[in-house]
DNA sequence: TCACTGTGCTACAATTAATGTAGCAACACG
DNA sequence: CGTGTTGCTACATTAATTGTAGCACAGTGA
């Protein structure tokens, strides 16, 4: 089953044969973890064992896999001193989901209701 | 290995352990196929056939598992008449991604540079 | 120099999740 | 009655994730 991503190398991104970016943004943030490392990135760069601690101590494997893809994606980058860190790119996608941490808040109390 | 999501019944939320909420939220966002299920939901009620053509034919399996999750986090709801519809938590959350879409853009273009 | 520590990262077997195909019961139409 | 569509499920195959262990490299201090 041949996937296609034009505008990545490897890794196709799943969703993307419409070729809607968003698609495989979608997938892309879909992936387990994903949304985690970015989120936990947002106050400053973080080191591979300290990203790994900070998300429960997820398995390196996938740990290393998804700063890998997040790293070809243009949205994090590893700096040789600090770790891992948000590029630009990836901190406008992390605004984007600031407002979910007031909302999560909202939905927690919905859920206990 | 035991987990836990106090605020939810069944199908504990990974990485809801922290009893912190965005966790929680940020895991159930992380499954397959949740985000674009939400995301294809933007401009209103689908069945459940037509929300899985609009995801590229995922698996009624996942699909079927998600609309459920989905169901009991009272982010969507099934409409006798329409398929399943956000609710109006589920529009909130929609609301807070709608920028992805301009992102995403960007993004690809900063991809294809 | 030599251990000691932390970094990013990998191997690999075991488990879990997702896929693909088929099909069910229920309901609405003709 | 047949035909079509809904929401939903079974089940075997395939892919992704986990958990544990460990590597090579760089720095730090003794």
């Amino acid at each position: 089953m041949p996937k296609q991503a034009p505008a990545m190398k490897k890794r196709a991104v799943r969703g993307s044969r419409t070729g809607r970016p968003v698609m495989a943004l979608l997938d892309l943030l879909g992936r387990r973890w994903t949304l985690r490392i970015l989120w936990e990135l947002r106050e400053g760069p973080l080191t591979s064992r300290a990203l790994r601690t900070a998300c429960d101590e997820a398995s390196p494997t996938v740990m290393q896999t998804r700063l890998t893809e997040l790293r070809e994606a243009g949205l994090i980058e590893l700096l040789p001193g600090d770790g891992y860190g948000l590029t630009r790119l990836g901190q406008e996608l992390n605004e984007t989901f600031l407002p979910l941490h007031r909302f999560a808040e909202r939905w927690s109390k919905h859920m206990t209701d």
